[in-house]
Parts: structure tokens; sequence; C-alpha cells
DNA sequence: TATCGTGTCGATACGCTGTATCGAGAAGGG
DNA sequence: CCCTTCTCGATACAGCGTATCGACACGATA
């Protein structure tokens, strides 16, 4: 049917770009999660179809690198200052963005930050440590230490909890897990899980670390 | 035609469990990866169909879950020690145990270990560091400290990270960024990254936690 | 023993995914 | 004005999770 055909001259219709795309899946990606992140819906929302895409990408694996580097890039450089302040500067706004994408937590748990704007927040965990003065090795595994916490942190921390919303019957089941006495420390710490903060929680674990890490400056092995 | 069905008493075929089905699912996982994990290929493997398995199952979700707990059941329990013993040789098994199940530290960052095998497994963490008498707020810090920091580093570990085998092309991709002088701090440390082994690197980081744990015994906040 | 209810099994189907293929049409150079 | 070249996107395919439902085997009842 004519009707159907799109009128000569209507094609070319409008230029996208990386950027647009990377825009409207992580538009995507913020409203309905991440699994809601396909081609077909991704090009939709740009007016257009899955296919189109495939012109600025190779593969959905492309667009989730995209996704993740575009957090990075939100993620601002700490202030100048001591290498406590900078790595805390830089965990704080890690876990603030984090929590703007939730979605970029199980990111950072599939892939490698290698984007320019990963490499730039690589760079920043590495200066901020390196002006400790240790040697590299200790350096590697300093960095190491604090981009695990950060990680693991953030996933448990956005991991759906007992405090979770529809979790009632989560937290009934738990509750009910641990009436059986089999976990016993489980029993005298349950009460805490809901009085502490995530906030808190994050920089307290956090000065844990960091503790550990200016303890290994004098000649540690 | 008749030579297609199957003949009457044929039907009973083989009474599965909700362990036989784990069972094939991990081996599949473990063969092929957590991705080759569809309700058709465990069926397969068992030799039945897709919708068999929803006698045992409410959906592919509470798989993951059973998966996961197995795996928490082959963490083997601390031998009683100190505090810091303990913690160490369940952080040490449980990365023996990641790496003999990649795809557990995928499933770690994306759903609660709330089965039986799981909560053993917090019962044991907890415990570990109830030992230190410290009030109980600063005890979940400190586990969550720990757990953060064990599922950050699989986590990281098991990327695909610069050296691994197909990756030349990565690390050549990673050369050339580092060449461009922007990440000044990456390029003095990125000699490193292939000279430690990742086994001394976990340990190394876990000994700074650990220390910051030690360090939070007085009248920390 | 014959019959009927009950509960399990799995074939079929639906809507979704990522992406390979390829024809149609616009853009630019001769 | 025509022909080449590139871009676009419709169509198609294999695979996914799972809802539906008819067919069958089993256990209890008459």
């Amino acid at each position: 049917m004519i009707w159907e055909r799109p009128e000569p001259g209507e094609r070319r219709a409008v230029r996208l770009s990386r950027e647009a795309v990377t825009a409207a899946a992580m538009a995507l990606a913020d409203a309905e999660g991440l699994e809601a992140v396909s081609l077909r819906r991704v090009a939709a929302a740009l007016g257009t179809g899955p296919m189109r895409l495939y012109g600025y990408l190779d593969s959905k694996d492309d667009l989730l690198d995209l996704m993740m580097d575009a957090v990075c890039g939100e993620i601002p450089p700490p202030p100048p200052g001591d290498w406590r302040g900078e790595l805390r500067a830089i965990a704080r706004d890690t876990q603030r963005t984090a929590r703007r994408h939730p979605w970029y937590v199980t990111l950072l748990g599939t892939r490698q930050p290698y984007g320019p704007n990963g490499l730039a927040y690589s760079e920043r965990l590495f200066a901020a440590v390196a002006r400790l003065g240790l040697p590299a090795r200790l350096t590697v595994h300093a960095v190491d230490a604090v981009r695990a916490y950060i990680a693991g942190f953030l996933q448990l921390e956005l991991l759906p909890g007992p405090e979770a919303e529809p979790g009632e019957e989560k937290l009934a089941y738990l509750a009910r897990s641990v009436a059986t006495g089999k976990y016993p420390t489980l029993a005298w710490i349950i009460a805490e899980f809901e009085a502490v903060g995530p906030e808190e929680a994050f920089a307290e674990g956090l000065e844990r670390v960091l503790d550990g890490i200016a303890a290994a400056r004098p000649g540690a092995p």
C-alpha cells in the first residue's frame, strides 16, 4: 500500500550520534532499569529502527561500554588535597553517581572501564594513592583494595536488601530463618541492619580500608 | 505418525529434584559460562523439555538462587582460630571457590545470598568479626567492609583484564591510550599490572582491610 | 475390577531479544 | 543525466522465558 511507504525525501530524517544513542540508552536505564535497555527500545526512543544503531555500534556490548564510560565522566575529579581526602571525595562522589544510575553498579561488575573517562577515573585513584609514596607494587595493592571496596559496597548496597519496599516478605523470611537459632551471630546483629544508613556505613568501612593503607607505609611486605 | 508418539508407560521417565536441576545448571555454567544457562539447555541436559523444570522452580531466578546457594555451600567453614585467621581463611576459600565457578562472582553482584548456605556463610563472617568484641554497629561496618572487599576484588579479578589471552588487542589499546600522556600515574604503574599475581594481590589488599578493622578497636566513632 | 478425579508432563505458542542479510533509495561525482 | 557508493531499515532467524492447555499415568473410590 502506498500509504505506508515513506514519501521520498523523508528518509534522511535526523543525523544521530554515539552521544545521542548513549543518552537515550541511559535515560531508558534510569527510568526502567538496565534490563529494559534493548536495541529495539533505544532505537524506538530515537524514532527509528534497531538496525539504525549498527551504524554507530558494532554490538550491544559497545552500547554498554559507552554507557559505562559516560557515567565515569559524571564522577567529578576530587579537589586537590592529601591522599586520604582525595580518596574520600572520589569514593563519595562515586557513591552519589551510582545512586543516580543504579545500573552503573551492574556494569561495574561486568566490564572494565577502559574508555577515556574510565581511564581518567583510574588515573585519579592512582594519583591519590601515589601521594603516599609507597613503592609501585604496594600502590597497586592499595588501589585494588579501595576499588574493590567501592565496587563491592555499592554492589551490596544497591542489591534489593531486606529493607527494600516489597521486601516485607523477604524480611519476614529472614526473620523466620534466623529464628531457627542456626545463625546466632546474625540474630544478634540483625537489628542493626536497618539502623545504619548506607551513607554512613559506606564512609565507615572506607575509613577501615584507608586506615589499613596508612598502616602499610613504613616497610610492610 | 504413531512412531513419534511415545509408547504408553514411557512417560514417567525419571524423577528429578531441585538438586539434580541445580547440578545440571552448574555443570553447564562451569563449562560454557552463565549466559549458556537457559531453561531449555538445562532441561535438555536432563533429557527433558523446558517446562518440566517449572515443577521444581517458579522462574529462572529461582534457579540462579539455587546455584548461588549451592556455591555458598562449597565454601568450607574456617578452622577455629582468632578473628583475623578466620577471616583470612574465609576470604581465601571464597576466592578458591570463585575460581572454580567464575559465574558465582556474577551472581554475587546480582542477588542476595539468602539461602541456608548463604546465611551460614554470613554467620561465619559475623562470628569471626564478633570475636573482636566491637559494639554491634562497628561489627556490621567491619563485616560490610570485608564482604565488600571480597566481592569487589573477585569481580575485578574475574573481569577479562588486560592480561586476558585474546586481550592482546585490548592491551595494545591500553598502551596506546597511556602513551597519550593523559594518564601519567597509570603509565608509571602499568608495568606492575602483570607482575602481581591475583592470589597475592587479594591477600595483600585483605590485610589492609583487616588492619583497618583492627585499628577500630579502641574507641573509634 | 472398573471408573473417576488428580496431578504431572511437555507440545505449542507468544512476545521478546540480538543481529545477519539484503533490497530500496538518497547523495555525490563524472 | 546517469552511475556509483553509501546509508537506511524491513524482513528474517534462532534463541530466550514462560502462559496455556490437552493428554496421559497414577491413586483412590465404587
